[in-house]
DNA sequence: TAAAAAAATTGATTTTTGTCAATCAGAGCC
DNA sequence: GGCTCTGATTGACAAAAATCAATTTTTTTA
């Protein structure tokens, strides 16, 4: 399938992501040297230890992006959307990438080469300041999840990312507090660094205390409160 | 006791960190500004979550950064020596300290008021690309420590420690490798996140396979070829 | 629609790690 | 030198989580 014809400057995601505040003649430097591409879900953007030639945005769909140990565990390190960029580390640092990106629903994807983005970087002094402002975030955001994954039970992470993904994802809904993603029960037991059989348990627990609840494919959080007693939040 | 008497334009560790490529007048800036003070071994820098009004700068010592759980568990996030800055991320992202600084050494510590950085890194182009760099290299480690720490058993995060360390302290010995720094054991559970019996059971392994060996309050490695292979590097 | 494939679930078991308690060893102090 | 205190060590046990296997459910494909 083709994808679409896209325009940066009409672009309406672009107002979430990094681009947001380019002056027009940058922005058209990106939109001339931008591929776009469909990427059927399951299907990989980059591979960890590749070399790194530029930069991806998100345009529609969702990618998680996954660390592999030598045993074939993954770690997801977060699940990008539209808006959002992918493959910034690896140029910052200038090393291949580290970690993997596949698509988790069909994603319409630009890709904008390297060399046309380190002089919106070096030109523009406030893309500078928000960059290191969203990387020294992301920073303890990481620091945060290592503490957690070495200190807390899986049922505290467990209960700890279905409020994350509340934040992101979370719709009102009669019942309760709709999750509006489909993740697959060991795609959450990657968020949290877990097996696929210890998540589902916990899920099962979950179900079980009427914490949870399934619906279409995704998970309705009947209380959030007292999740986030379990996620250890309140006391 | 009073702390020495220091000049950052004469001081030698200024080298080894961010301020080394700083002009004359921008230094002389920072060098008035700067409060100086000795940390015996224990006192604490900054703690987790109290608002950040500088930067430190260690002259000379060690000081361990770490985040506290709510049952007291801690991962130490990193050991930061002479020429290291510290506070940064709480700064650049404008929030309260994300984490512990303590003195596992006494040391001397210089304190920079944080009016005092901003200019220093909108000022500086390059120093703005160093720090993104920096961040993002940073960034790319705290992501494989929490995948290691998820999926990486202790013996295994151990041997990499050990490993670790080595790069940063280890010096030659007739007998192998030493590490030139006094760690307690509670200090290297808590480097891998882990309980401290249960570090000590696993160097207690080391020692009887004769990876490792007790020299002064030091750990000699023995076979770093050998602790690679545990810690998964080789095969 | 039926068959095949993939994902979810549950049970049984093993492995790993944490916790609690007791003892031991070394450093600093009087 | 003996004493005290902290940190290190070890043992016994409990808890958490991973692994292996089997079954069920759901989704996709032919």
């Amino acid at each position: 399938m083709e994808p679409p014809k896209l325009d940066c400057k009409i672009c309406p995601v672009r107002y979430l992501g990094a681009f947001q505040s380019l002056e027009p003649n940058l922005l058209d430097l990106v939109n001339d040297s931008r591929r776009t591409k469909l990427y059927r879900k399951g299907q990989i953007v980059f591979y960890e230890g590749d070399p790194a030639f530029g930069l991806y945005c998100i345009n529609s769909g969702k990618v998680k992006v996954y660390k592999t140990t030598a045993e074939g565990k993954r770690l997801i390190l977060r699940i990008a959307n539209p808006g959002d960029q992918l493959g910034y580390l690896a140029l910052f640092s200038d090393q291949p990438y580290s970690a993997t990106g596949e698509a988790i629903e069909d994603s319409i994807i630009c890709f904008v080469d390297r060399r046309c983005i380190y002089p919106l970087i070096s030109k523009n002094r406030d893309s500078g300041l928000t960059i290191i402002q969203n990387l020294a975030k992301e920073l303890i955001v990481a620091q945060e999840r290592a503490t957690d994954i070495a200190h807390r039970s899986v049922r505290e992470r467990m209960a700890g990312l279905l409020l994350l993904l509340k934040e992101r994802y979370g719709q009102e809904d009669e019942e309760g507090i709709l999750l509006d993603v489909t993740l697959s029960r060991g795609e959450l037991a990657e968020l949290i660094g877990t097996a696929n059989e210890t998540a589902v348990r916990v899920l099962s627990d979950f179900r079980q205390e009427n914490l949870i609840k399934d619906k279409n494919r995704m998970i309705l959080l009947l209380s959030p409160l007292k999740l986030s007693k379990v996620a250890g939040f309140l006391d």
